[in-house]
DNA sequence: GGGCTCCGATTTTTT
DNA sequence: ATCGGAGCCC
């Protein structure tokens, strides 16, 4: 009798466990219900396998072991059968004292980790946690990534293994840093072996957990290799003297600490009990390692991954991880997540198709129950204005059609081919934002003031010193500094200390005065950390060190980005305060500069303003849009050139193209160019192999209608040789008009993230442009240019198809048809038709450098501002 | 010690 | 095309 009843109260409190995950398919929901020994997830592109974690650790926590156990804590009573088909059969939560009854071996919330590779997706986990679990429980799980945890452990141990506490951590400009004085110190000459390759091996071997002594042990292939080994010994030595960690070291350093202090080893053991770690097929050898030491004996490892997504082998991922993980944790249950919630299934055969040329896989195929959906829009262009053309063109359907430009993404595969498409969407102006390139972080005048902080928190820092000393000017030339930097050595010291009392020493007399007057300014910023608020404290920096000054001057003087430079700073302080708000009591230096140290462009990525995305498809893992663009789908450009000589790289290049492809959910465009301009030079591609590994019937193959060689082009083919003028022309005038825009000190990419930074989203270019004044040459000339680097690649090209089109890029006859070239006139009150927005009025104008910017109400998409001769504009009717 | 000019390299980079 | 680095001149 009462085992009947705790045999059917089981059997309820499993229905029971089973609705509160209703919503997960049946794969799902045995990786949420596997608890415990070591699990492996293999969940292949658009499976919801962050749903799955955040419900895995959710059961963890709610009901631990419980379902499918067939345990109970006590003897069952019909009350307690009943309560719980009640709550079944209403839907709602079984009453608080079946509590003890529904959890088994139950979790807390401060003993589960999960790691990851990005903060994006850690904050996107805490924050499912916390809307799962509530705000308290949610917040206490640990959810970060493994440069973070790495951090927060070594913060706790570093006086352990001899680094301070408030250690440094470095990026690749200080690595570069250390390393070019490693090179000059053993007078080794980097034209043979370049500092970055050196910077390279030396990170590979940190990966690896090779250690200095072992890299000099072992005998080198070759000379490059035995320098490598040397000066990776050097380097070490000396991020040690300045209580430094670079990124591969916050790992190999935490994967020591663990490895040689048992009693620290345990601690974490006993304290994170279950570990959960995202993205695993990008785990390096030391990442693999690292989560070996923070598995407890009870081995309540799960690891989700897909070997098919693993594009990040050149920086030391090893597939093996996840290839070898059953046999590494023996008794792994397998589980697959096959089923795609995410792409129609054109898209997702088109990308089966492509990955199935792959022999290293594990074997999966995706499907889903979503519709067919559109074919795969394969486009060939002529060149990369046609491309950037073209998406425009598919933009401004989607818009006119009621879609939203969030929706889009451009992706490609380096770069260097955002320029274009950024060129053309700012003539054209169709908000956009472009990911990745040079971090605000990364300014020169940022990290100078972030230097300056971070030796007030770490006085030891000989690199970030030797970076800000003379910065401004205060004449105290490089060999002054060698001179210190041969003292400190002597006295076995920092730079810093000698400086202190620079004038003891003969050696320093010349340059006493300036080396005090820079202590004074030292004294002077820790007594302002000590006594204001840490935003007030940066502030202080920007003043006292005498930069603001000196910005000042520049600007004086007319230099153009000095004030943009001023506002970066303005920026940073600000960016200080926002910091402060968000930690309170608990803001810290050494808090604020990890956080600049370890978060990335793709982090600030806010899906929320309303603009076409623009990043690299490596960025792009683990996002997703409706519309996706896959720009460049050539051999050369993609598969890179560099990859093709070898079987792993062009394996690894095939999975970022199954990568870009999952990204899609509604529609893809893959575009290839037969003629492409990079690097200055035009070149000629074949379309890539990954086009032709799809099957053709997922596609649609189109191509430019400029080379079918109509002469006669219809729909906006003509408008557009019509309100663009001058085709090369204008794409020159442009150019300028970019290049005077970041004042020669930002690059394209730059530019971009200015124009989007300081723009409001669907305002586009143009306010930006009338705010900052006409200074720009070039920029509202259509006048033909030169026929430059691009006319001379294209004749020596030379082939018919070629020729069918030499009209629009080199400013020949049928480009300056009076029509293109003759500036166009607005006045409110006028109707007129946007390629991209579709037709509007204009509400006012306002000239500028030889042209106009025109406001105008969109029908669709609202108020915009445009350049009158530089957008896809045509005149419908006058008032 | 500071500034200018010429030359060369130039995939991808969650941290 | 474009940026950064090294070398040269004041």
């Amino acid at each position: 009798m009462a085992t009947d009843l705790k045999q059917e109260f089981c059997a309820l409190r499993d229905t029971y466990i089973e609705k509160q995950f209703g919503r997960l398919n049946e794969m799902q929901r045995k990786a949420v219900f596997t608890t415990n020994g070591p699990l492996l997830i293999l969940a292949g592109a658009g499976s919801g396998k962050t749903t799955v974690l955040v419900n895995r650790i959710a059961n963890l926590i709610r009901f631990g072991s419980a379902h499918g156990s067939g345990w109970t804590p006590r003897e069952v009573t019909e009350d307690d059968v009943k309560a719980l088909r009640m709550a079944i059969m209403t839907g709602t939560d079984a009453p608080a004292w079946l509590d003890g009854m529904l959890r088994k071996d139950a979790v807390r919330s401060w003993n589960v980790m999960a790691i990851t590779f990005t903060n994006k997706a850690a904050g996107e986990l805490k924050e499912r946690l916390r809307n799962m679990l509530g705000g308290e429980e949610g917040d206490e799980v640990f959810a970060s990534t493994f440069h973070s945890a790495c951090v927060r452990i070594l913060r706790r141990w570093a006086e352990q293994i001899g680094y301070p506490r408030s250690f440094t951590i470095y990026d690749t400009d200080d690595a570069q840093r250390v390393m070019k004085t490693v090179y000059k110190e053993l007078s080794i000459d980097d034209k043979f072996f370049p500092v970055k390759s050196a910077i390279n091996q030396m990170s590979r071997w940190k990966d690896q957990l090779v250690s200095p002594e072992e890299a000099l042990r072992t005998p080198a292939r070759d000379t490059k290799g035995a320098i490598a080994a040397k000066v990776y010994a050097a380097y070490e030595k000396k991020l040690k003297d300045a209580g430094a960690f670079d990124f591969d070291d916050l790992i190999y350093h935490t994967v020591q600490l663990l490895a040689e202090h048992d009693e620290v080893r345990e601690f974490y053991q006993n304290k994170y009990r279950y570990l959960l770690v995202d993205e695993y097929q990008d785990t390096s050898v030391a990442q693999f390692r690292l989560v070996s030491l923070l598995t407890g004996p009870e081995k309540n490892i799960c690891v989700v991954g897909d070997d098919d997504q693993s594009i990040y082998r050149f920086r030391g991922a090893t597939i093996e991880n996840i290839l070898n993980f059953e046999r590494i944790y023996p008794g792994t249950k397998t589980i697959r997540l096959e089923q795609n919630y995410r792409s129609t299934s054109n898209i997702l055969n088109a990308a089966n198709c492509v990955i199935q040329h792959n022999t290293e896989r594990k074997g999966k195929t995706l499907w889903t129950k979503n519709g067919e959906g559109d074919k795969v829009h394969v486009y060939t262009a002529e060149n990369e204005q046609d491309e950037a053309m073209h998406i425009a063109d598919v933009i401004g359907q989607h818009l006119k059609a009621g879609g939203h430009l969030a929706d889009h993404a451009v992706l490609y595969r380096m770069n260097a081919q955002s320029a274009p498409i950024e060129s053309y969407f700012t003539r054209a102006g169709i908000p956009h934002k472009i990911v990745g390139g040079q971090r605000f972080n990364d300014r020169k005048e940022v990290k100078d003031i972030h230097s300056y902080m971070s030796i007030v928190a770490n006085p030891r820092d000989d690199v970030r010193l030797r970076r800000i000393i003379n910065e401004p000017a205060r004449k105290i030339g490089n060999t002054t500094i060698e001179v210190i930097a041969d003292l400190a050595a002597q006295e076995n010291t920092s730079m810093l200390e000698i400086i202190s009392h620079a004038d003891q020493y003969a050696r320093l007399s010349r340059s006493m005065m300036p080396l005090l007057k820079f202590w004074q300014i030292y004294e002077r910023l820790q007594e302002s950390l000590e006594t204001r608020t840490l935003d007030e404290f940066a502030s202080d920096v920007i003043e006292l060190t005498g930069y603001k000054a000196m910005l000042e001057q520049e600007v004086a003087k007319g230099h153009e980005d000095a004030a943009d430079r001023m506002q970066n700073l303005g920026q940073l302080v600000n960016n200080v305060k926002n910091y402060c708000d968000q930690h309170g009591e608990d803001a810290t230096l050494e808090g604020y500069l990890e956080d600049i140290a370890l978060i990335s462009d793709i982090d600030s990525y806010n899906e929320s303003a309303d603009r076409v995305v623009l990043m690299t498809i490596h960025s792009a893992k683990g996002l997703e849009f409706p519309y996706v663009f896959l720009i460049g789908m050539e051999e050369g450009v993609f598969p890179s050139e560099m990859s093709k000589y070898s079987e792993a790289d062009l394996e690894e290049e095939r999975r970022l193209a199954y990568v870009g492809i999952t990204r899609a959910k509604q529609e893809l465009y893959i575009s290839d160019s037969v003629t492409r301009m990079l690097y200055g030079r035009t070149q000629r591609n074949e379309p890539s192999r990954f086009l032709r590994e799809i099957e053709p019937e997922y596609m649609e193959e189109t191509r430019s209608p400029a080379l079918e060689r109509r002469s006669q082009m219809g729909g906006w083919g003509s408008s557009y040789s019509d309100t663009v003028p001058g085709g090369a022309s204008g794409y020159s005038g442009a150019s300028g008009w970019g290049r005077s825009r970041t004042g020669g000190y930002g690059s394209g990419y730059s530019s971009g993230y200015l124009n989007s930074e300081y723009n409001g989203g669907s305002r586009g270019f143009g306010s930006e442009y009338a705010g900052r004044g006409s200074s720009s040459s070039g920029f509202g000339s259509s006048a033909p240019r030169s026929t430059g680097s691009f006319g001379a690649g294209y004749s020596s090209a030379g082939t018919s198809r070629n020729s069918a089109k030499p009209i629009n890029f080199t400013g020949t006859p049928a480009a300056q048809k009076p029509a293109a070239n003759t500036p166009k006139h607005y006045e409110p009150g006028d109707i007129v038709e946007h390629k991209v927005f579709g037709r509007g009025k204009v509400l006012k104008v306002k000239p500028a450098a030889g042209d106009q910017i025109v406001e105008i109400n969109f029908e669709k998409v609202g108020v915009k501002k445009t350049m009158a001769n530089f957008a896809p504009l045509v005149k419908i009717t006058e008032e």
